[in-house]
This record gives C-alpha cells, sequence and structure tokens, in this order.
DNA sequence: GTATATCTATACTTTTTTAGTATAATATAT
DNA sequence: ATATATTATACTAAAAAAGTATAGATATAC
C-alpha cells in the first residue's frame, strides 16, 4: 500500500501532539515518549533528532534532560511538522518541481491534481497542534484497553 | 519521492483520457498508443491489460485489432480508473482497513487524516473522463515542440 | 490457408524507498 | 564520579515500484 504521509512522519506528528499537551510542563525524556507512544527507542530517537534540527522540538541533554515543543501549540500547524520531517510528497509525480513533462501544459489531468493537492496542503498548513493534542490521559486509557 | 497516484495510475489516466477523445472512433492499437502518449510498448500493454479486466476499456485482437473506452467518457470518473488499477493507497497508513491502531478512537489526527482523505476521493468520483480528454491534435503539437 | 499484426498472460529483474537498528560519543544534575 | 539523557551517523533488511521479456493465442486481410 501506498501513503502521502510516511511512517516517520505520522510518528513524528504524535510525538508533537503529545509534547503539544504537555506544553509549558517541562521536559520529556524520549524514553516516555516511545513508551507512551508505542514506538521503538531507537526510531524515536532519530524522529526526535530532526525535529530537533528544525526547531520544532528542543532538546535537554543529560540528567533531566528531555524534549519540548519549542513553540506553543496554536503556533505550530501539522504542515510545519511535517515539513520540517521533509515531506515533499505530491499526489503525482507529475507536479514534482524538475519534473518537465512536455504535455503538462494542456494536459488537465495534471491541472486537476494540482487543484487537489493545494487544497490538502492549505488544510494541512490551517490545522494547528492545539486542535489535535493527545493527552495522558487518553493514552493511557487506550493502551489500558489494549493490554 | 512519495506519491499518491503511481507512476502505472498516471499512465492509466493518460491513456483513457485519450481514448476518451477517440470515442466512437474505433479501436486504437497498443503501439499507436504507447508512441503518442511516450510510454515503453511493454509498460503500456501492461496497463491495458489491467483495465481489460476490470472492463474499462475493451480489446479486440487480430489485425486491425486495438482498445476502446468501454463505456462513454461522460459516464466514467478518474476514480473508476484508479479503482480498476487497483488503487488502494491512502493518505496515512492507519487509514488502511484492517491497521488497528489502539488509539485510533481518541486520535484526533487519524480523524483529521480521514476527513481530507474523503474529501479527496470524493473528488476523484466526481470528476469525469470528458473533463480531461486529451486530443491528438493537443498531443502531436507538445510532443513536436519537445524535440 | 497463410502471413502478419495484434492482444494475452505471466514471470522476471532492477532500482528505489522505507523502516528500523546499532553504536560510540557527549552532556548534565546530583 | 556516576547515572541518566541526548547526539550523530552509519548500517541493514525488507518491501514496493517500475519496468522488461517472452512465449503464446487470436483474428483478419489477402
Amino acid at each position: 500500500m501506498n501513503t502521502l504521509i510516511r511512517r516517520e512522519y505520522d510518528y513524528a506528528l504524535r510525538i508533537c501532539a503529545y509534547l503539544a499537551g504537555r506544553y509549558g510542563q517541562g521536559r520529556v525524556p524520549i524514553s516516555r515518549l516511545a513508551k507512551v507512544l508505542l514506538l521503538s527507542r531507537p526510531f524515536t530517537t532519530k524522529i526526535v533528532f530532526r525535529l530537533k534540527n528544525e526547531k520544532i522540538v528542543t532538546t535537554v541533554q543529560g540528567k533531566d534532560g528531555g524534549v519540548y515543543l519549542t513553540n506553543p501549540p496554536d503556533q505550530v500547524t501539522v504542515y510545519d511538522v511535517l515539513h520540517a520531517m521533509g515531506y515533499n510528497s505530491r499526489l503525482n509525480e507529475c507536479l514534482a518541481e524538475g519534473h518537465k513533462c512536455p504535455m503538462e501544459d494542456i494536459c488537465r489531468l495534471h491541472i486537476f491534481f494540482q487543484q487537489q493537492e493545494e487544497m490538502l496542503i492549505n488544510n494541512f498548513k490551517t490545522k494547528k497542534l492545539s486542535e489535535v493534542i493527545m493527552t495522558d490521559g487518553q493514552l493511557k486509557k487506550t493502551v489500558r484497553e489494549s493490554l
């Protein structure tokens, strides 16, 4: 199966949605993120590393270190997170930069997909992290039920 | 790069958009489809084979054989073609059938992506082949210019 | 009835992408 | 000092996508 949102991107969003719920409440160690979000620890590490480089999250090393969301959740969008992770998905390859299809200008399919993609990206840019917060309470409940 | 519409699906759409422009005007051999749409012949063959099995196109063997659109272009949608090709792309894997995420019910990200996907599929179901026709005239012009 | 143009059906190969792991190093609170 | 964290990069394995090859069947024109 084929997805526009890769696993990594999805995990990154989960991590940010969780951190959004703890904004202003200190640092969360990666080990805890992994546990509560059902991710492997090395993979979580990798994703946090990318998010940190793009300044979506801030990290603190050492004992009592951990991760927190750099900016308030209502100032970060789903698109921001995807973009930070290197999101460059396209509905159709013919929409990609550098791709020069000789039919492009006359191709109504191209125009159609272009419109669809714009709409989607626009919605990603509108959706804020504050709207998709995952709280500890919710997570504990579902994880308990899934055991 | 990652796309929702695979190359095969895109080619299938092109083929159908072209056949839509010649609906009621007889059969088009695969060799011609490949040439005019800038596709390799074996690949075109493979795609036509799939479209035939799903009755999107009808094929006639033998000398003077070829391919034509089974139904009028205003009765076939972009979604019909994608579906025939085995389209099962999802925005996010967590939307896939059989995928059971323990957080699913409470996950606002899941709900958000679900909505986005519905919107997209709906638009695919609304767009008819008659709206994306590629004519011989257009194609010859662009191909000439690209040489 | 034969040659030829055409589709049929499946198997194979190559390349790319994705997903995930491992590890040695560095930082900090106590 | 030491225990607990993150850092940064390299590596591996599995899966998917893209495209090719080929032997065969079929229909038609002549």
